[in-house]
Order: structure tokens, then C-alpha cells, then sequence
RNA sequence: GGGCCGGUAGCUCAGUUAGGCAGAGCGUCUGGCUUUUAACCAGAUGGUCGGGGGUUCAACUCCCUCCCGGCCCGCCA
């Protein structure tokens, strides 16, 4: 039974597509554990995109939980992939972005053809090898959004015998593997071996198979050259023959391999693998396998600043960094959002998915209406699903204007003008201002980072350049000595606008005076009230501009 | 070349399952908060539903075709 990977979890009238999904899960009535994967080649750094293979399993597996299911989600590395070219980035384990020059790029140009497990790691650390190294960083990325997931090495699979039977039925169906995987794949002719054993004098994977003993569970290989897009990796030439756990099945008989080990009963997968390996692997499945695939789903590839997500190419944005200027809830309600939509993760622009998630939130605790029912179901299921603990009293600065607060380092400063603002609720529990307050820094990175309008920065070490005109200056002067009587901050501000008129300035200009004394800018928080905050002798001192 | 997914307001997106008055938020504009900006409140502004053709009483929705973005047919989230 052919199954649409585009179709599972559409039309259907759950608000949440996670729900629609289990659906489709819960109708073929799976035995708990209900097992869901995901998967990805440590190939390189891992970004945003790869992680789709984490959070859409997660909103079907939580899905199923809700309804009282037990579910495992598991992961695998598909880390006995071979490495097919040097990638032009790696990342080290803390996320600092390296070029290949910084690494030992020889020695990886000469692990080409291995399995990612059997290459050194490029880095100083204990990880084991290249394949652990990005696995590891993936973990890591898990951990930091707090997604429990159970990570499969593959290499340990074939290394514990887990894939012996399975590789054991494929070639012992060869013939039928063939006549499956010809439909998909063009260049296989009658001569193609669905086994890729690992050449045991350079550790390549070779594709020269000669012959296939099952009964001694041996493969006999010469280790020929093998295409890898537009190059070659050179065989070493070596004849030996390897047993069926020191090789590997191809991608496409693997990935069916692994539904049956792992008992699988949900895949979500890129579009890439739509149009190829998942109706070859259906079919691998059914009439090679004898097993029922796994409910698939499809989703969208995300961009970056529009440009297509590439490892290779260097345009990439990893979980770390997303964290660096997001909460985790944020990054986690991104995923939450239609997975069949090509979607642009913006850096510039993501001030406006915070403020969408917080609408989110809002409109989970009844605080804003929705727009119509769909948006309240989906508020509803999801959001509890995004938030490690459902707290009512929770409070949420504007995003904006938490990059504005940035501009002091004063932690009293901030959570006072946030408070004047109403920003912050009277009664608002202690733990709930904290982290609100938290969300200063990481929009003050953000707007320092893009060095957008919200980016204001206190120039307290030096006075900015200026040169006014005496009038002006005049009326800086008579402003300075009223602060130094000490006046809160509304006494301030009627001030600036008394003194002013007194001199006959453009409101606008006296303005843009102070706000470029203190910030260097044109622009700033409301002055006055501002100014009433800072420490007094600051204040004037830089009105008076004497520092 | 063949195939698949997406394209809805300036921006981010709902709505397309099963044809029935084109929506929300943000932005923008105006006014208010006897105080510029940010925020807040009130009101207003917003569309060839990618283009064209067809079916229908009725099309964002179905069919054909073309354009754009991405993907697959070799490995990739």
C-alpha cells in the first residue's frame, strides 16, 4: 500500500499537523513503544535544518504521549556513511565555526571514501572520531532545546550484528533487491551488489564486489575507485574479502534496514528524500524486507536570509547560535509552525517570530483573542508541548523593546524601565521577572549583532563627538544644573521640554542633543525618565559635556 | 529533459482537505496619552490569492498552461 508522504497528516481538521500525524500513526494501531526516528549523516556542522529530524518527531511523539501512549524517539546517526568531500566549515565542540585551513585538511582529504566513524576527529577533543565529533554537537543541540532522544550510532549497530540478518536477506534476495531498486535508480544493472563492504587494507567502503558467499557470511571485494559526484576516490586496489559486519548496505536498503531493527513506526524526512529514497525504501520494505514501512512525512527545507541551508557552502546558522539571541521556546515554536511550507529563518527579521510566539502564549492563556478557532486548537495543544513548564504568571517583554533595554548593563535600570513601561506587572512573582529580564540579553545581542535600530548603546567611558551651537549649549548647561538639584525622571523630562522653549529650540533637535551625548545616536528611551535612572553626576557632567 | 512541493496585504503567516462574502498579527498613516523616540490606547490604510486560460450559478480552492523559489531522478534535513 503505497503511502503519500506528502498526504499523511493533510486534510485533515486538527489545527495541529502533529496531531493529524498521530492520527495516521494511531490508526495502524502500533504496539507500544511507539517508535519514531529521525536521522542524519554527522557529515558536518549541524544547523537549524538538520533539526527538523528532532523536532517534528518530537511534536508527533508528544502527540502520542498526550493520548497515553508510550513512545521512543530515537535518532541515528548514520554515521558508517562514507565521507564524500571535505566540507569548506567544521565547528569545534563550544560551536566556534573553523575554515579547513584551522584543521588538519590533508588528513581528511585522505579519509575520503571511509566511514565517518573511522576518520580522526579534525579537533582536540575525546569524541573518537569524526563521525562522534558531529554527533556529538548534534546532542548537544538537543540537550540545549531539552528534547530527550535516544542517539543510534549505526557503525554500532553493524558492529553489534544488529544489521546481519537484514544484510543477510538482502543479499540473499539479491535478485529481487535489483529488480526493486531499478525502478528508482538507473545505473543499476544486473551486476549491482546491494553491499558495500569496507576494504580492510585502506578502511575504505568499496563498491567492487566479486563475490558473495552467504553461507560463510563473507563478501569478496576489490577496492576499486569510486565516483563521488565530480571526483573520484581512488581505490587502494587491495582483494580481500569481509564479513557482512564490516561493511555496510547502501543508503537505500539501509534506511528500510533500520525501520525493521529499530521497529519503526513514524519517519519524518526532508523533500529530498520524497522524490527517491522514500519510495524505493517503501518498496525495499514490502517486497524485499517483508515489513510494513513506517508512517512518512514530509517536510519543507528551511532557508536562511532566503538562500537554501548548505553545509558546504557555509550558509548555515546552528541551534547554539539560534539560542544565542532566542529562547529555546522560541526555536521550539518555530518548528511548530506548518512543516510543508518552505520556510526563511531570518536573523534580520526574528523579532517578529518572537513576537508570535508570544502571541502564542497569549493566546494559550485566553490573554488575546485568536483569530479564529484553528489558531486557538493550535495555541492549546501545542503550546504546552513548547514550553517546559505551562506557568500563567509567566512574563514576556516585547522583544524590541528588550533589545532597547540593552542599552544599559544595569540590571535595576533595565527591570525599572520596564516596570514604568508596564512591561512588568506589579505583582509580578520574582522568578517571573527574572526571566523576563533574561530575554534583555539575548535581544541585545541580537540588535547588536544586526546593528539595527534597536541597537543603542550608553557611551558612559567617552563623551561622543559634538559641536554645539552656544545656544544649545546654554540650554545643556541650565538643564545640567536642574538635574543636579536631583529631580526624578518626569521632572526631567518636563524640564527638557521647559528648557527648550526658554531657548527657543526645536524640540526635536534638543532632543537629539541628549540622545546623542549619552548614546551617540539620534534616537533613544523616553529622556527624561532615562536620565532620572542613570547615576546623577553622570548626568551631569555629560550635559555639560565634560566627559 | 521528466517529476514533486511551495508562491495569499509592505513583512510574517492562517485559510485550500470537502468550491460558497479574502483573514490575523506586525508595519504604515491619523489621533490620543496636557511629553519627541520605543511602548501603550483608539481609528484608518491595506490584495490581479504568482500570471494567463478553462470548468461552474459560484474558484485562493478543481483542470490546463506559463513564471518564480526549492527539491528529486547520483549522496544530502
Amino acid at each position: 500500500m503505497a503511502e503519500d508522504p506528502y498526504e499523511v497528516g493533510r486534510g485533515s481538521e486538527r489545527a495541529f499537523w502533529a496531531e493529524s500525524v498521530a492520527d495516521a500513526i494511531e490508526a495502524r494501531e502500533p504496539d507500544d513503544p511507539i517508535v519514531i526516528k529521525g536521522g542524519v549523516s554527522p557529515s558536518g556542522v549541524p544547523h537549524i535544518g538538520h533539526f527538523n529530524e528532532i523536532m517534528r518527531g518530537y511534536y508527533v511523539a508528544q502527540s502520542l504521549r498526550d493520548r497515553g501512549h508510550e513512545v521512543r524517539q530515537v535518532f541515528t546517526a548514520d554515521d558508517k556513511d562514507r565521507l564524500r568531500a571535505v566540507p569548506r566549515q567544521l565547528a569545534d565542540l563550544e560551536w566556534n565555526i573553523v575554515g579547513l585551513g584551522d584543521v588538519n585538511a590533508g588528513a581528511l582529504g585522505r579519509n575520503l571514501g571511509k566511514p565517518y566513524t573511522d576518520i580522526p576527529d579534525p579537533f582536540d577533543c575525546d569524541c573518537g572520531s569524526y563521525g562522534a565529533h558531529f554527533t556529538n554537537l548534534l546532542k548537544k543541540s538537543a540537550e540545549l532545546v531539552g528534547v530527550d532522544v535516544d542517539f543510534v550510532s549505526n557503525t554500532e549497530l553493524y558492529a553489534d550484528g544488529e544489521f546481519e540478518a537484514v544484510s543477510r536477506r538482502v543479499l540473499d534476495r539479491a535478485d529481487r533487491a535489483r529488480e526493486v531498486l531499478s525502478e528508482y535508480q538507473n545505473k543499476v544493472d544486473d551486476d549491482y551488489v546491494p553491499f558495500l563492504p569496507q576494504c580492510r587494507e585502506c578502511g575504505k567502503l568499496t563498491e567492487g564486489v566479486t563475490e558473495v558467499d552467504l553461507e560463510a557470511g563473507e563478501v569478496h571485494y576489490v577496492c576499486t575507485d569510486v565516483e563521488a559526484g565530480d571526483q573520484t576516490i581512488e581505490g587502494c586496489g587491495h582483494e580481500g574479502v569481509a564479513t557482512l559486519r564490516d561493511g555496510k548496505l547502501p543508503w537505500r536498503f539501509e534506511w528500510p534496514g533500520q525501520w525493521e531493527i529499530l521497529g519503526v513506526d513514524f519517519e519524518p524526512f526532508g523533500k529530498d528524500h520524497a522524490e527517491g529514497s522514500w519510495p524505493s525504501g517503501e518498496d525495499v520494505a514490502e517486497n524485499v524486507l517483508d515489513i510494513e514501512p513506517p508512517v512518512p512525512m514530509v517536510y519543507e527545507w528551511f532557508t536562511l536570509e532566503g538562500e537554501p541551508l548548505s553545509s558546504s557552502s557555509g550558509n548555515v546558522v546552528t541551534v547554539d547560535e539560534v539560542l544565542e539571541i532566542l529562547e529555546p521556546e522560541v526555536l521550539r515554536y518555530f518548528f511548530v509552525k506548518n512543516p510543508r511550507k518552505q520556510r526563511d529563518f531570518s536573523v534580520e527579521n526574528v523579532d517578529r517570530l518572537v513576537d508570535e510566539f508570544d502571541r502564542f502564549e497569549e493566546i494559550y492563556f485566553g490573554d488575546v483573542e485568536p483569530r479564529d478557532e484553528a489558531e486557538r486548537e493550535l495555541a492549546e495543544r501545542a503550546y504546552p508541548m513548547v514550553v517546559d513548564d505551562v506557568r500563567e504568571d509567566r512574563v514576556r517583554i516585547p522583544y524590541t523593546f528588550a533589545a532597547v533595554l540593552g542599552m544599559t548593563e544595569d540590571p535595576d535600570v533595565r527591570e525599572q524601565i520596564a516596570r514604568k513601561e508596564g512591561h512588568i506587572p506589579e505583582d509580578a512573582p520574582e522568578w517571573a521577572v527574572e526571566d523576563a529580564l533574561a530575554r534583555v540579553e539575548r535581544a541585545q545581542r541580537w540588535a547588536r549583532r544586526t546593528g539595527n535600530e534597536f541597537d543603542y548603546e550608553l557611551k558612559r567611558a567617552e563623551l561622543p563627538d559634538v559641536d554645539f551651537a552656544p545656544e544649545m549649549e546654554a540650554a545643556l548647561d541650565e538643564l545640567a544644573d536642574y538635574v543636579a538639584e536631583g529631580h526624578d525622571g518626569e521632572a526631567i523630562q518636563s524640564e527638557i521640554y521647559e528648557t527648550a522653549k526658554r531657548h527657543d529650540i526645536e524640540m526635536s533637535d534638543f532632543f537629539a542633543a541628549g540622545y546623542r551625548l549619552l548614546f551617540d545616536d539620534t534616537e533613544g528611551p523616553q529622556l527624561g525618565t532615562f536620565m532620572g535612572k542613570l547615576d546623577r553626576g553622570f548626568v551631569v557632567k555629560r550635559l555639560r559635556r565634560e566627559a
